[in-house]
DNA sequence: CGATGGTTTGAGATATATCAAACCTCGTGG
DNA sequence: CCACGAGGTTTGATATATCTCAAACCATCG
């Protein structure tokens, strides 16, 4: 029995373009690992020597120069697909933001694999699309924004990505409190900002009413209306 | 005879994975056309209706807040491929900042030839994938780095793309005198900068002897070394 | 309990934006 | 041929958002 048979993203990874014939072979080439938070599973300009589909937990894509300034250039969620397949380098690291459960294939026998299979290159090229799409939208953000605008399209997307992976939640509604899968660090990351900006936007937030910190890593909306305007 | 014969582009194209007979076949279901530099061939948050190969010319990908900031969000040059298959919407404009010539399709009946040329859809996503990673390593630019680096980057990168498109040039290899294809607003729309700032890192540049800058338009790199440890 | 790592808060420095004026370049029409 | 005007560009003076540096704070864990 295949191990695909239980997997939680089975039916939204592109797995979901193959039949359950081809989704053995498939799961005859791949293993699934799990990850700690904070370990890699690729590093920045290495050869492409692996790929893989996020079956659970949240991941950051990143680079950084060589003074040491880093920035992350993507998060990926359960039924996500990370790495670079068809040759080349990944130009960014692939690391683990929480406990991970991934499921990773030699780079090679993925892109054999797909080669044969339309339907599975068909879902990833969807995949890819709405993520390029996705990444353009955030260069807005980096290039455009202020740092208020940016700490409030923040909070706003996460809301709407960390819904409940088992998919039980209704679809397309965000969440008005979650855990943040980021240190204030990694936050000030994502956003192109310091450390001490992040942290002050957050409060400023918080003492006009629009959200609510429970701890560190957890945030509540109050006010959604108000964090949307406030996201320019 | 299919005017594909006569494409300039047709060996880097994604058109280069079809065969004579199928060429003829996607020629008949689009159309080249010609746009004056300005003019937009898709506008942001429409419907996807239209897909296009671009033939020759340079043009822009743009988003905007509504306050009317604009941050480009992609340039595209001969052979690559704009638009968005498959459905959804295109978060972007696509305007022309030359002239230029692109061959469109109408979006659904690309979406039914592709599904039916897989060696179509894998020239797509391994496009689709180059791009989302150069588009990756441009938010390291917009996050981390300062005004100067920005400008020096900019300069360098697009000496590395504006090479001749008839490809009779060595490939990979960057020229040294060139006509930019923007004004001063757009680079700064390009870098996330205001035009001061950047005609200031520009003069700065000229009178540190790392360009020269003969006319508006035109840009000379004299130290290319200097220009990429400036680019950080 | 004290040590440790992350976070918040504060005061000051600075890069970049903003506002404003001068300056080219080029096409138009007298 | 020259004067004029318009758009884009450069230069200057000032304002301000964000960064930098530094200290206090707070949870967590041995």
């Amino acid at each position: 029995m295949s191990s695909c048979d239980t997997c939680l993203v089975r039916n939204r990874a592109i797995c979901s373009a193959l039949d359950a014939g081809e989704i053995g072979a498939l799961n005859a080439i791949g293993r699934t690992r799990k990850l700690e938070a904070g370990q890699s599973l690729i590093w920045e300009d290495e050869d492409s020597i692996l790929v893989a589909n996020v079956v659970d937990g949240v991941l950051k894509l990143s680079t950084g120069t060589e003074g040491g300034r880093e920035q992350i250039v993507g998060v990926v969620y359960p039924a996500d697909f990370v790495g670079r397949p068809f040759g080349g380098k990944t130009g960014h690291s692939v690391t683990a933001l929480t406990e991970a459960t991934v499921c990773v294939f030699g780079r090679r026998d993925f892109d054999d694999f797909a080669r044969k299979h339309p339907a599975l290159e068909h879902k990833l090229l969807e995949r890819t699309m709405a993520e390029l799409e996705r990444t353009r939208r955030w260069m807005l953000l980096l290039g455009r924004k202020s740092a208020s605008e940016k700490v409030a399209t923040f909070i706003a997307e996460m809301s709407e990505r960390l819904v409940d992976p088992t998919c039980m939640a209704l679809p397309g509604v965000p969440i008005d409190r979650f855990e943040l899968p980021f240190s204030r660090q990694q936050v000030a990351d994502v956003l192109g900002l310091t450390i001490e900006t992040v942290s002050r936007q957050f409060t400023r937030l918080k003492s006009e009413g629009v959200i609510d910190l429970p701890s560190r890593r957890e945030i509540v909306i109050r006010d959604r209306d108000q964090l949307i305007a406030q996201a320019g």
